[in-house]
DNA sequence: ACTGATTTGTACGTATGTATC
DNA sequence: CGATACATACGTACAAATCAG
C-alpha cells in the first residue's frame, strides 16, 4: 500500500505538479491525508530520495530535488571507471547523502570522485 | 547510536569474521541482544544493504554479500554512460534491488544495462 | 538573543502478513 | 504443517534542527 503513496508522489513529480525545489507536504500532513502511520510516509519518502528524486533537510522538510545537469567527463587512456556508494566522509565532502553512489576513476594511485548523478562518461575521442 | 550497531556489523564483515555468505543474526535476536528496537536493527542493515555489503531475503535472513567481480566494459567512441537508480522492471530483471545503481551504456537508441557494482569502465585502447 | 512552532530524526513497542525452510 | 524470519503497518514519545517573530 505504501507503494500507491510512492507513485502518486512520484507522478505528481514528473508531470510537474510538484516542481523543483517546491516542498512536499510534511511528514505528518501526508500521513493524515493519506490514512498512514507517519513511519510508512517516512519509507516512502526513503524510497523516493534513493531514486534522487527529493532532498530531506532535518527541520525543513523535502523538497523536490532539482535533476542536476550531468557534466561530462572524458575517459583517457588507462583509466578506469567505477560506481559504489559513498562512504560517510565523501558524503560529507561531496555535499551528497550517504550512500548515494559516486563515480571513481581511477589512473593508477590518481583518482577523483564525483557524484555518480552528475556525471556522464566518454571517451576521448581524439 | 543505531551508527554503533552499523560500525560493528561492518567491521566484523571486513574483518572476515563475517564471511560472504555468513548469515547475519535475526533482527530480533540482534534487537535483544544489543538492547534496541527491531525497527532500529532494519534500520541498521538498510544501511548496510545501501552499501552492498550484505543482501537480505525474505523469509531466509541477512547474509554477507560475495563482493562482485567487476566485468570489465569497454566504452567505445560514441558511447556514453551514466549512473542511475534502477527502476523497478529493471530491479526485477537484472535480479538486484528496486533503487541500486545501474549503469546506462548508450550508443544513439541502443543501450545496455548493467548492474553499478558488477562492472568497471574503461576505454577501447584501440 | 531568545522563544515558540514546525518538521524531521531516532527510538521505543506491538500486531499481522507472507516467504522460506 | 509448523517454525523461523523478514515486510509492512499501526501507534507513541522525545530529541534536534530550522525558521519566523
Amino acid at each position: 500500500m505504501y507503494r500507491q503513496l510512492a507513485d502518486v508522489l512520484r507522478s505528481k513529480i514528473k508531470s510537474g505538479e510538484l516542481s523543483p525545489g517546491d516542498r512536499l507536504p510534511s511528514e505528518a500532513s501526508l500521513a493524515q491525508e493519506y490514512g498512514l502511520a507517519r513511519a510508512s510516509v517516512r519509507a516512502v519518502i526513503a524510497v523516493l530520495r534513493a531514486e534522487g528524486l527529493v532532498t530531506t533537510e532535518r527541520g525543513f522538510g523535502t523538497k523536490v530535488r532539482q535533476q542536476p545537469e550531468r557534466e561530462v567527463i572524458t575517459l583517457r587512456a588507462g583509466e578506469r571507471a567505477i560506481a559504489r556508494p559513498a562512504t560517510e566522509e565523501e558524503a560529507r565532502q561531496l555535499d551528497i547523502d550517504h550512500g548515494v553512489p559516486v563515480i571513481v576513476v581511477n589512473q593508477g594511485t590518481d583518482e577523483r570522485i564525483y557524484p555518480a548523478d552528475r556525471v556522464e562518461l566518454t571517451i576521448d575521442a581524439g
